[in-house]
DNA sequence: TTACAAATCGTATTTGTTACTAACTAGTAA
DNA sequence: TTACTAGTTAGTAACAAATACGATTTGTAA
């Protein structure tokens, strides 16, 4: 979810976090990105302008985004958990092979899965959906 | 997925896999379970009949289902994977509070997750389907 | 029965993540 | 501006789940 700067800092100083040059830099990355970044894969980037930076940072930084219901933590057997800052109804198409994650959002897709909640007849705090594939690239 | 010990034999040897007590003790009740068990909580089953048995041979039995497609992994944040016999298209119903997994299936979700499919145009090797609840025991 | 590749058990190691702590800093209020 | 304080950071230690290793045992095909 891409937002101003501005916005970012009222929503982290609205729930009692403090705004460090760190966490800017952290939330304006992953936010924006559609990578669903690694832990390390963020710390390198971050690490750009912000030298001194520590991969601690980083999972404290994610486990706040995740507290204010921003990002979404992808656990993996084998890998390295990854980070999705689309929070809402969506499909994420997984290749098995170079472990790319492309997202797969729509209405016709966010009414199918309403349909099946309605089938299931729960009331859902959050959801995961993963497609398993062989991604073009991979494919040849 | 239940089936015979014959069977499971069948399957073991077709694929070059040795049959062991130990072996044929996994399969059976990992393949027989609804709870979606972890590696520990598999062992202290098994350990009643195989008190030998070591937690790194559910590891590898895990590992040889998987390999035999019988099983699927899932891993979560602050809790150990949990192995899921139930390799056809399902939710997978995840309470927050106890972790608890209750699987949800039918013929009508097997045909809206197949429109979902068709409109996102992918050949899949696989899915995850996760809605993440408070199951009723821990709403009260 | 024998030979050998594979499986098991017990343990060591790895790895991703979490916990701890001293130094630092953002926010606040004189 | 200054001083205070609670929250944050960087660095490192600790942790736990998973994996790798190696000696011994076992299943299976000759
Ligand atoms: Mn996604
Ligand atoms: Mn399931
Ligand atoms: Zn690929
Ligand atoms: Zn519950």
């Amino acid at each position: 979810m891409t937002m101003t700067d501005d916005q970012l800092i009222s929503i982290l100083r609205d729930s009692g976090y403090k705004v460090t040059p760190q966490r800017l830099a952290i939330c304006n990355y992953v936010l924006s990105s559609k990578e669903h970044p690694t832990a390390e894969h963020i710390h390198s980037e971050i690490v750009k302008k912000h030298p001194a930076i520590s991969l601690n940072t980083i999972y404290q930084t994610m486990d706040m985004l995740i507290d204010l219901g921003l990002v979404q933590e992808m656990r993996f057997s084998g890998s390295s958990s990854r980070f999705d800052s689309n929070t809402s109804v969506h499909v994420n198409i997984i290749c098995q092979k170079c472990s790319k994650i492309q997202d797969f959002e729509s209405e016709g897709i966010r009414e199918l899965w309403s349909r099946i909640l309605a089938e299931m007849n729960v009331e859902p705090v959050g959801q995961r959906l993963d497609v398993y594939v062989l991604c073009d690239e991979c494919k040849r």
